[in-house]
RNA sequence: GCGGGCGUCGCCAAGUGGUUAAGGCAGCGGCUUGUGGUGCCGCCAUCCGGGGGUUCGAAUCCCCUCGCUCGCCCCA
């Protein structure tokens, strides 16, 4: 088979996935516009060493996930593979943070060389936030509230968000030290990936899905533990925070971020009906990145929806009846034959159009059945018919086409009275 | 990178060694040179992802390859 495709993981988005697309893209700014965020855009490209200082050397994404190579100028170039470093990269380099906190959100695709399977493509999309130069407790309860709110506007049921707080970079490499002391005593009591992270990234074997590794880890000292009181305080004002705004939780010890700039919490919001794929939302504070990047040291806290994964949710939820769209269909449909109605046809469009109507000119020249069958199907609720005889008197025949054939309801009128009658939102 | 499943018309799908590859939907043409949804008639895969092999004979068996899909890993 040698005909042209898509390259593996790079899907398009059809006509008719679109409805689905347009709702959350739709519902996300609305929701993102009250809650005074602003958008930016950043370039797909960045330079490689972004990414490699930004998520970390060690982290799978850049050690094996990314698209690199040398463009033209000999110049390491990266498609993104997430949002956060390059909304950081931007406001650095314009200083945005100078002119005090960003309240920032972005959208668009990312890439990521994985095997696809259901919720992951290697062209994906995602929406996040960040809120750059916000260090109290309530702007991560705050950036919970947004996407948790943002779930719920789009009707989506069966979420669950869990929550742990991975402390500071002090806190971490305490913990990190006593639990690689921990599992050096029990190695051989490990699966062989988890016992090779014990030196690379010994925190990722926290959330191993191997079952007896897993069942050793019940054991395991915890990083909640080792957080120092200044850190568990400060979770525990997050929570107290979310419990305000009864947002339920589940503290989950275990929660570990792929991303090596994560601090303090740490948050997925998770599904049960995606299959492996579950995890919605993914996001926390750090603290770290925006010094590690160059910048003064800000604190900062953000997440990010895989769109993939929502589309799934909700093409569920529209199949279950919770959720609606309606299917997009013109307002009218212009059927036309012969030279001169054609013409005419062409024009009532346009107008019609500049009304502010949705038309669906027939442009085949069929027989009037064809293209009557073609206005029934394409959902309009009327149809314009323009004929030789209408194109003579200068008139146009109006058809209900939601009455049964045995009642026809036509009317014959002049198209300045369709115009004027178009802002009757009952025609 | 590693496993499992699958690959017949735009979509769904029958067919598992024997001469012309069912059917449905969609599409196209007609019945009805100007009237729809629902009727009727006709057309729509020399070909079964691609290549090689076995056989008198293969979509059906074998090998290779490509692709899709689910899972591992990882993440959104």
């Amino acid at each position: 088979m040698d005909k042209l495709q898509s390259l593996r993981g790079m899907v398009d988005l059809l006509p008719e996935q679109m409805p689905l697309w347009q709702r959350i893209e739709a519902t996300m700014r609305a929701q993102f516009e009250r809650a005074a965020l602003r958008e930016i855009r950043t370039p797909l490209l960045e330079v490689t060493e972004l990414f490699a200082r930004g998520i970390g050397e060690a982290t799978d994404v850049v050690g094996k996930e990314m698209y690199t190579f040398l463009d033209r100028g000999e110049r390491s170039c990266t498609l993104r593979p997430e949002g956060t470093a390059s909304v950081v990269r931007a406001a650095l380099q314009h200083s945005l943070l100078g002119q005090g906190p960003q309240r920032l959100w972005y959208t668009g695709p990312m890439f990521r060389y994985e095997r696809p399977q259901a919720g992951r493509q290697r062209q994906f999309h995602q929406v996040g936030i960040e809120l750059l130069g916000f260090a109290d407790p309530r702007s991560d309860a705050e950036a919970i509230a947004i996407a948790w709110d943002l779930l719920s506007a789009l009707g989506l049921g069966g979420l669950s968000l869990e929550l742990n707080s991975l402390g500071d970079p002090s806190d971490r490499a305490a913990y990190r030290s006593t639990l690689v002391d921990w599992l050096q005593l029990r190695q051989e009591q490990l699966d062989a990936d988890s016992r090779e992270r014990i030196s690379t990234n010994p925190l990722r074997i926290l959330d191993s899905k191997n079952t007896g590794t897993q069942a050793l880890l019940a054991e395991a000292p915890q990083l909640i533990d080792s957080l120092s009181d200044a850190s568990r305080e400060r979770f525990g004002a997050v929570r107290r925070c979310l419990d305000a705004l009864e947002i339920p939780y589940r503290l989950n010890p275990r929660l570990v971020r792929g991303l090596d700039y994560y601090t303090h919490t740490a948050f997925e919001i998770t599904s049960t009906q995606l299959g492996a794929q579950a995890t919605v939302c993914g996001g926390g504070r750090y603290d770290g990145l925006i010094e590690q990047l160059g910048g003064a040291s800000t604190a900062a806290v953000g997440w990010a929806i895989g769109l993939e994964r929502l589309v799934l949710l909700l093409a569920q939820a529209q199949a279950a009846g919770t959720v609606a769209l309606g299917a997009p269909a013109p307002d009218l449909y212009l059927v036309s034959r012969g030279e001169q109605a054609e013409c005419q046809a062409l024009v009532l469009a346009r107008q019609w159009r500049q009304a502010g109507r949705s038309v669906e000119l027939d442009l085949t020249g069929a027989a009037f059945a064809k293209q009557l069958k073609r206005a029934d199907r394409s959902g309009a609720p009327w149809a314009v018919v323009i004929g030789e005889e209408e194109a003579r008197q200068g008139v146009v025949l109006l058809k209900n086409l939601r009455r049964s054939a045995d009642s026809p309801e036509e009317e014959r009128l002049r198209p300045v009275e369709l115009l004027r009658r178009l802002g009757d939102p009952s025609i």
